[in-house]
DNA sequence: ACGATAAATCAACACTTGTTGATATAAGGG
DNA sequence: CCCTTATATCAACAAGTGTTGATTTATCGT
């Protein structure tokens, strides 16, 4: 006994930790998470730091400041906008329940990705540069699909960003708001209910 | 700066000031309007003060917290309720364009109204009291309107939160974040391309 | 006129936030 | 081995937060 071996002496919890930690991902992770549940004034540094079993000022030398931190957060997976662009082909007949069914599926489906639009659409109430990125999501990447299917430009974005708007509805009422019948609603449900209502929007007449 | 360099001495502009103020009434205006624009979180005392023209110390003598004050924020006057109700009355071809008009009407009319649902719904985002608040708005004020008109209670529950989600959506597009084509859009428009997908939602079939 | 009360400001507290500089430990190349 | 670099903690700062107690000024009933 009293040989001080290797095993019984790390009294100080300072300085590097051995083996490759993987750190820097799990701040990323704990940050995606907090930001989506708490918005982005409410998920502090340390929480994040905390949940990444980490000290606060770690995460400042990895991501030199909270925006810088939020901006690296929010980024959707290039497959993930892949498959929303896929739903623009096929019969306009099924045009509706195809964008829907991508939507709602991409907003509740990889962590990765389904977390980072809740806390850039928690964030972009509360943050103008984060609305203004979430602007461009609902925008750029619709219309681009959306327009070679209608007739001018102008119906055309009002169209795709009314579909957006009232689908990103459905998910506020569900993950947000989380009204009762739509939060216990199944996914494919919502689908078959909504789907028929995005499809009138985008392809329905209004002139009649 | 403005710095007032007046000769004269006014002495301390401290202690009551002369006339009927109004004061009270004006922080309830300038909290409304900065819970509306900011959010719970960024909508400061002290900037809600300033807004009033008014000492922070103030706003807590009248209020007794911050949470006092926004729960005094909060509320729909009774007329912009009935308004939604009566829209339930009539045709029910035209159910969902008096909806529509209805929800949209009462988020972009009188400032008095649409600030403080505003500010619930930036609210909601991070607070769970408000959260609560507009999930009751949602849910009861509609439900109650709707479900005489549907076969069953869970239906009708699902398609007026349906409804009323896909609504809030379009606010959020238009007001929070956004979407140009939205914003620039004129209501009546709105209201025109919206209202066939609300009747399809609250009455067209599904189980087809 | 007087005293109670309401309306207003001031100064400060206790706390939390993002951020920083110093320091300690491990990993890796020469 | 040493020296650089990456990883980690600690302690503290400056700024901003909600909130409080003391104080000053006007209003109103008696």
């Amino acid at each position: 006994m009293t040989e001080d071996g290797n095993s019984t002496l790390p009294p100080s919890r300072r300085g590097r930790r051995p083996g490759a930690s993987g750190t820097r991902q799990a701040i990323l992770d704990a940050a995606r998470a907090r930001f989506a549940e708490d918005g982005y004034a409410a998920a502090t540094i340390r929480k994040i730091a905390s949940d990444a079993g980490v000290n606060a000022a770690l995460v400042m030398q990895f991501y030199r400041s909270k925006d810088e931190l939020f901006a690296a957060v929010m980024s959707i997976s290039p497959g993930a906008l892949s498959r929303i662009e896929q739903a623009f082909d096929g019969p306009e007949q099924a045009l509706g329940e195809r964008v829907t069914r991508a939507h709602l599926t991409l907003w509740e489906g990889d962590p990765r990705d389904s977390e980072s639009l809740l806390a850039m659409l928690r964030a972009a109430i509360s943050r103008p540069q984060a609305a203004a990125q979430l602007r461009e999501f609902i925008q750029a990447r619709l219309l681009k699909q959306i327009r070679p299917r209608l007739r001018d430009d102008h119906d055309a974005a009002v169209r795709s960003g009314l579909a957006s708007s009232m689908l990103m509805g459905v998910i506020v009422g569900r993950r947000i708001v989380q009204v009762p019948a739509l939060a216990e609603e199944d996914l494919e449900s919502v689908i078959r209910r909504v789907a028929p209502a995005i499809q009138t929007v985008l392809t329905g007449g209004m002139e009649v």
